[in-house]
DNA sequence: ATACAAACATATTAAATTGCTATGTTTTAT
DNA sequence: ATAAAACATAGCAATTTAATATGTTTGTAT
């Protein structure tokens, strides 16, 4: 029940690549992690997986590097984090042999609508909601220096 | 992003405990164990958790077990599992120190509004419905023997 | 009074997962 | 050709999870 570390990378790679989406070039795994402050070798492992998942395009070879594959308005939380998390939803169901039938409504009753609503919640925030909400935050950064 | 095996003990061993409720006298973690088909003494382990979240109440010596400490409609999915889950919610954000904007967009967009859904999704799952799905499942398991 | 059945407590072990590093190979622009 | 990048795979270290083992307390019934 916890977002791990990848997935947090992902996120926050995939937002840079968002701000970087006008620009026409691709921005390296390098750059990001250098941004981040994470180590360049880890996010190489990210993004073989958001590719995987068709979320980036990639340019091999010099002056290469990734860029969102879709505008940031049509990739959401849900998009990124179910390419990275090996579990996002809840499958299990086959516990409990002997009582199928609680087995049956555990999962009817609780883990069926908690996957709804995990997958609803993260499939209303897009990128473009990510990035937007960052430069207000940044703002508010800067801001505190003239108050 | 899942729910561990000691969750969802948690969740049959209290729906067993909500079938008995009205019967007075409390279950042991040996009966419950036998029923569920899983280690006693782990049992006792998750047992021990919801104790301390004040969810049941527990009878010592001979004669002794565990009862609801609250009637099955007053006690949800999400009561037991926070009990259970050490991390049922996020509140990770000290991540990316060099770009303090984009960690707090990362909380307020996707953790935050993630976070909510949970919550509600599971306070949403009481024991008497859990109790009530169970009852239907299992009487749609005999009535196959009749078609 | 004693024996037993239960909760309660703590330590240990084993397996799985996660986070991360190391060491390459392929590809492509210059 | 060379350098810069993606891409691939293996391995390691730390953490977490699942489970066992070994008790001790406490209350009930005989």
């Amino acid at each position: 029940m916890k977002i791990s570390a990848k997935g947090r990378y992902g996120l926050a790679a995939m937002t840079e690549l968002a701000e970087n989406y006008s620009a026409g070039r691709p921005l390296t795994t390098l750059r990001i992690s250098e941004r981040l402050g994470i180590s360049k070798i880890y996010l190489e492992q990210v993004f073989s997986l958001l590719k995987r998942a068709q979320l980036v395009l990639s340019m091999k070879g010099s002056q290469g590097g990734y860029q969102l594959a879709r505008p940031p308005e049509e990739i959401t939380a849900y998009d990124i984090l179910s390419a990275i998390e090996l579990t996002l939803t809840e499958t299990a169901s086959e516990a409990f042999e002997k009582l199928p039938a609680l087995g049956r409504a555990i999962e009817k009753t609780v883990y069926a609508p908690l996957d709804a609503a995990i997958r609803e919640a993260l499939s209303a925030a897009t990128l473009a909601d990510l990035l937007a909400e960052t430069e207000r935050e940044s703002h508010s950064d800067t801001m505190m220096f003239y108050i």
